[in-house]
DNA sequence: GCGCTGATTTGTCAGCTGACAAAAACGAGG
DNA sequence: CCTCGTTTTTGTCAGCTGACAAATCAGCGC
């Protein structure tokens, strides 16, 4: 469903509404925080008219979907400071466990729940019984109206739900997303796998474009070799996610690049015509030549080139002899 | 839109309309020829109320958009008969000429200004002043609902319009398609030029998957001389249009085999030259393709194509053009 | 500090295409 | 002639992806 019907019936907001990311964000950002404020006063819904309870959190699992790659832990310190020093304002939602009585699995509210558990206290909770279906929905939705994931952490999110089985219509409703962007959230984090993504980070400044960018390339062959060296390139892990993301894809850029010394710019050579039809990629090692073209014209201009090899090489050995060496 | 858009507000039919196609189907053809019966009563609407004149043939243009191969002349002179025994039971519908004052030009309704102009006969026909966005949906629903247009027809109509500059919205509604049956014609259209289309004829017992295969293969340039081969071989024009249909098919899909032994799996072909100095895998999907050479002059080689992917581009663009699409 | 420009992110539209379902024609066998 | 299986047509859904627009950040010049 649209973003737009799940905003539907909602009280109208002033514009300009606070930002509430914790990282610069860029593109068409001041919908995107406004439309998330109302997916939190949507996920708030949840928690309205609840009796609140206080639950020891050594009774309280982890929801059974992932949603973050990491802790900052410099926020997280500075919310379990507010918490101390404030008590907690906003109790968490949790749901019966399936399976282990007189325990509880958190819908969101995570890491409200891991400083109640550091600071050694109770942790305020509503408790609702809902089914996976709408848990996930409700977490998608509360992560993404806290506004604080990062494109691949989202990307990653939807994977796991795709991977449990749920269709595109439930994860589209839980990233408060459209089927085009979902698709293309599948796409990154099928070519790029989890663990990869996890050694990089949630790389905050980097968005979608570059993401889909990277999963090109990791997603040869040819690069897997180069991917696992630079992972574990020394000191790789200590820098920050989005330099970790810079040193891989530039590794992978730049393996082509020793065949770049005809041609100047980023990555291997390519070529293209004014129209634009076709998009070709060219490497050349001396020893190997590989070209691959894609677009609309792409097709039928390498079916023309192929027919034509007899005549460009009879042409190639008559300039190679016209240089006479 | 959407077709059942279009039938909103119409009055509910019963089930088994009778058939009105002149040609065998198959496929979903059911609801097709409800919704088609549906359309004939919309185009109706266009006719109602109006007052009926009778102007001399000589009179009356065509549209500007052609919308049939080929008169099936048994039909027509049926037609033509029915006519000279009972009159003409239903007006066309024509439209004032938008430069030529006193003469008209018609919207639908052809086969019977035909016939009327052969009678030596005035044609009864309503006069509505309509525009050209009108008129082609007009002309496209009447046809669609007459049904009796081929598959192919259909496409040729709907590339007529897209050459007009008509929006896929438009299309659309013309022929009471969704979008992506508009965009599959489009393939077609695109990659066997109309006039090839105009020699195979309207094929009424080909649809829509065998056309989009044969485009594949009229769409691959090294076919390009055998489709002309074929095109004029002796007879050719003689036989029935779907038996040059499947001279063709058969042509383009036997030619493209020798050429698979090599390599089984996706489409990946050899060249190797005389000098045996590069030897060049090719992988063609008709979307992507992808070259990759080795050997002693590959490298050397590979930076000769390099350069002159510009020129011969510029040469393959000249070919496509020589083909008068 | 301000304005401009380029780069990037995000949301979303539109077109392409594979695939599936329903319906019907055709051929073979009884 | 009937039944059954196969093949083909037609309608349409769903996913993929290119591309565009809006917004914002960063860098640079004044």
């Amino acid at each position: 469903m649209a973003r737009k019907n799940l905003l539907e019936g909602l009280v109208d907001l002033p514009n300009d509404p606070p930002t509430v990311t914790n990282y610069p964000m860029r593109g068409a950002g001041k919908s995107l925080v406004r439309s998330l404020d109302d997916l939190a006063k949507q996920a708030d819904k949840f928690l309205e008219g609840e009796a609140i309870v206080e639950l020891d959190p050594d009774q309280v699992d982890a929801s059974f979907v992932q949603d973050r790659i990491s802790e900052d832990d410099a926020e997280f310190d500075d919310l379990k400071e507010a918490i101390r020093v404030r008590g907690q304002d906003t109790p968490i939602l949790v749901r019966p466990h399936r399976s282990a009585e007189g325990r509880y699995q958190v819908v969101f509210g995570h890491r409200r729940l891991r400083a109640a558990r550091e600071l050694g206290r109770k942790v305020r909770a509503v408790v609702k019984p809902i089914d996976d279906r709408t848990h996930v929905i409700a977490q998608g939705q509360e992560n993404s109206a806290r506004a604080n994931l990062t494109f691949i952490e989202r990307a990653l999110f939807a994977r796991r739900l795709e991977d449990l089985g749920y269709d595109r219509d439930v994860i589209a409703s839980a990233l408060a997303a459209n089927a085009a962007l979902i698709s293309k959230m599948m796409s990154v984090t099928e070519r790029i796998s989890a663990s990869t993504i996890q050694q990089l980070g949630s790389a905050p400044g980097v968005g979608r474009e570059r993401w889909l960018e990277l999963s090109l390339l990791v997603g040869k062959a040819s690069n897997e070799a180069k991917v696992s060296d630079v992972l574990r390139s020394p000191g790789f892990g200590e820098l920050p996610s989005d330099e970790r993301f810079s040193r891989l894809y530039g590794a992978l850029n730049k393996s082509a690049r020793p065949v770049r010394k005809v041609e100047a710019g980023a990555g291997k050579a390519t070529w293209q015509p004014r129209d634009k039809a076709v998009q070709a990629e060219i490497k050349n090692t001396g020893k190997a030549f590989s070209m691959s073209m894609k677009a609309k014209n792409a097709g039928r201009f390498g079916e023309f080139l192929s027919n034509r090899l007899d005549a460009l090489y009879e042409q190639f050995l008559a300039e190679e002899g016209n240089k006479g060496d």
